[in-house]
DNA sequence: TTATTTACTGTCAGTAAGACAATATTACTC
DNA sequence: GAGTAATATTGTCTTACTGACAGTAAATAA
């Protein structure tokens, strides 16, 4: 039987793979994502993730980056972490053909708006809490990526330092406390908060530097540190 | 640049999509994988994942169960879980041409021997940590793949009652101990274990029926609970 | 100077983990 | 049938961490 199928190897279903990309960011208090508006059927006006084919000879990590850049101007360079969320091949999923997408999960800080009328592919950053249980749906399967992304973020939050990825280079321990806020969508008590986060190993490290010229005492700054894992983890409360 | 895309969809570049298993089970205390013995070029004679291509009309988690059955001989029934690991795509992992593999990961509790001269189309159930830095190599990138399953069962043995999986249908807390131990290859304080295991909310629910005929006193049965996520996780030391 | 705002530190009670002692219940041995 | 060995389970104690929240520090605003 297994050697059936590689004497059948001209009879391999070959398969159009799309990488999707979910590409959040914290605007506003609130978890973002951001949208194209599709200009053609199937979905025509709807919004979708941006995404695109795999091209010959190109690994999917690539063609993740490429299409970040292409659809949304987003340079790889700005993307503060990016990682594979899974894969998508319901055969129903695309209405033209079996398509498989394969999505790619990148948090950006906060974006600058597009140039009105310059080379800003992208359409839309839309808080997530609007796109759930709205009366917009996204294209495809889109609501279900999206859903499965959001979900790995509240997820990867716990147990990784990778909220520093939506803050710039430098930040407060208060822009990463709303950035768990707004992922989790919940409140975090801030003096607990500080205590945790830098005391526990590689999650921050302190710069030599203080912001300045906002109202109230001036907030420590720090960068990521190199933990790959939190222990013990952030807990949202169970 | 969005629409160029589509109306050069005759153009998209088609792959052969195959999926891959990652099969785990415990078994004399270490954790293993199920491999088969490849049969033709390339990598004839070296141990392989099992798998095969995803079929016209299929969806991936189909082709997983389909490959599962047809090559291995476990029946869907058997699978104690089953999840998408990944997606490994890079242009030169198939030297024949570009080929893309969806991998899954299942647990299964310790598998009967197959029948000799029976319909045993599997080959062999050994134990992780004789692949890896052994001398003997997988085909293609299966080493990757199994090292990404290998760390996710450690990571999901942490946040979630899947060791069960790994058990028949009832057993024992030691035997669920004992799981932990292969995985995670350390050993574990038994009466803490214990206090944990039934004291974590949903992780395991008591039969009305004890072990019985082995030496020292009975054991408790259990059955895997309701829950999808512990609350406190299971801790490996920091 | 004083009020206000934000940042940070300290305190205390409750909870959970790790180390390990003690007890319970069976089979095995003589 | 008494004692021993083996495994299961419960209890105790120390330590560490969390959550609630009071208190202090350092800037701007009036």
């Amino acid at each position: 039987m297994t050697i059936k199928k590689y004497t059948q190897s001209q009879n391999i279903l070959r398969i159009p793979v799309a990488v999707d990309l979910v590409v959040l960011t914290v605007r506003d208090n609130a978890l973002c994502v951001l949208l194209v508006k599709r200009g053609i059927s199937p979905f025509k006006g709807k919004w979708a993730l941006p995404g695109g084919f795999v091209c010959a000879g190109e690994s999917l990590e690539s063609a993740a980056e490429r299409e970040l850049t292409e659809e949304t101007g987003i340079a790889a360079a700005h993307v503060g972490y990016m990682e594979q969320l899974g894969t998508f091949g319901a055969p129903n999923r695309d209405p033209r053909e079996h398509v498989i997408a394969v999505a790619y999960l990148a948090f950006v800080p906060d974006l600058p708006e597009p140039k009105a009328g310059g080379d800003a592919h992208f359409a839309a950053i839309l808080p997530v809490s609007e796109l759930f249980g709205g009366a917009e749906k996204l294209a495809f399967d889109h609501e279900t990526i999206l859903q499965v992304g959001v979900e790995r973020t509240r997820a990867k939050l716990e147990y990784t330092p990778l909220a520093a990825a939506f803050c710039g280079d430098e930040f407060t321990i208060n822009a990463l406390r709303r950035v768990y806020e707004a992922v989790w969508g919940c409140t975090l008590d801030a003096p607990n908060f500080h205590r945790k986060v830098t005391k526990t190993a590689g999650f921050v490290v302190a710069t030599d530097t203080h912001t300045s010229g906002e109202s109230g005492r001036p907030a420590q700054l720090y960068t990521q540190g190199d933990a790959l894992t939190l222990y013990p983890p952030m807990l949202r409360g169970g």
